[in-house]
DNA sequence: TTCATTTCTTGCCATATGGCAAGGTGATAT
DNA sequence: ATATCACCTTGCCATATGGCAAGAAATGAA
């Protein structure tokens, strides 16, 4: 148990022993394939995960069919369609592995009771919700004041590992630019 | 206390009569006039709003100084920097009201108290914040697919006021375009 | 009312980025 | 080894939007 890759995130600052074991004890080992989805559009999301290892993305299919990556997720990260699970809302998203993943899974009535029965379970889960919101926002914005390049280096200083696991077209989605501008970027880039 | 405004927003449907009043109760009448900041670049949000009346912006300030509109907040709204408010950390935005505006205000360890002993009150909570992620994440993708005068379109049919509140030139930095760009969307529009 | 200030419109041209199509590169399967 | 396929790059030109500056219109102050 100590060494349970969960104690990272439900750690001893905050919760005492026996919250944390039993908290974990709650989540599910789960081991997706590349290419396996973990949630698709019209559905309801009905679970979240802890990435232990691998890289997922998740994805909008817009009104002309386009597909546009809404963010990425490494190990460490919370994967979770914010809105479906907590508003019961058929999504509009799709979530998928692209590398084989081990993931750590919830399901949304054992989260209610966790919520609800843990003080500090819940605030450290408004945490997690308002910093995703934090960084949702910090993408606005970036979208309005900075250029495309711009925007590309941010993204690879925060998530590095997206050269390694992401196709080129995927990242210029999520850049809002299509995939022969993000080409000449990283053409001008390697340039400097 | 039947026919106070926040009523509407702790409501039967939720609440025991008990509950509403309590935290109705809390709650403290501010009145703003036109130009009043109720939030500072720099400091950290002690508190949050519900609108009565009267009509508000959020605006952030980047780099090279510009002004960027980030929300616009309506009779109903709740005005509240997430973020700030729940990490406690110095905000990067402003909060300003458009118009003369009477709001309900609650501060932060009084809604922490709220939020650890009522049920119905973090669930709703927890609603409200995902309905702001959600809203945002529409946005951001509108903010890709959709061509600006869409953009301004959807946003003229989600808040209407925003033509008798709100400068031509801060409707323009929200959908991210100038102003100049904004007025001969206007004048499109006009001649469709 | 008059003046000053802010806000909005318009013209001219510049720039970032898109659309499309051709060709190149590299991985994978047989 | 070769064929296939997905992915990436590049050239040519189109389009949406920006930058700037002048003037018009609206607003607010005196």
């Amino acid at each position: 148990m100590e060494n349970h890759f969960l104690n990272n995130v439900f750690n001893s600052q905050k919760f005492t022993k026996e919250e944390s074991e039993l908290i974990i004890l709650k989540f599910k080992r789960m081991e997706f394939v590349k290419n396996d989805f973990l949630l698709n559009n019209g559905k309801i999301a009905n679970h979240y995960w802890f990435i232990q290892s691998g890289f997922i993305r998740s994805f909008a299919i817009d009104t002309e069919g386009n597909d546009i990556s809404t963010n990425f997720y490494s190990a460490g990260d919370i994967v979770i369609d914010w809105p479906s699970f907590f508003l019961r809302n058929p999504t509009k998203e799709n979530i998928q592995a692209l590398s084989d993943c081990i993931c750590w899974q919830l399901d949304f009535d054992t989260f209610q009771t966790l919520f609800h029965s843990i003080e500090a379970f819940r605030e450290q889960g408004r945490t997690t919700l308002v910093g995703s919101y934090f960084a949702l926002k910090n993408h606005s914005v970036s979208m309005i004041t900075d250029q495309a390049k711009d925007r590309y280096k941010k993204l690879l200083q925060q998530k590095p590992q997206i050269i390694q696991n992401v196709s080129l077209k995927q990242i210029a989605t999520y850049l809002g630019i299509t995939d022969t501008s993000l080409s000449r970027i990283r053409k001008e880039l390697a340039h400097e």
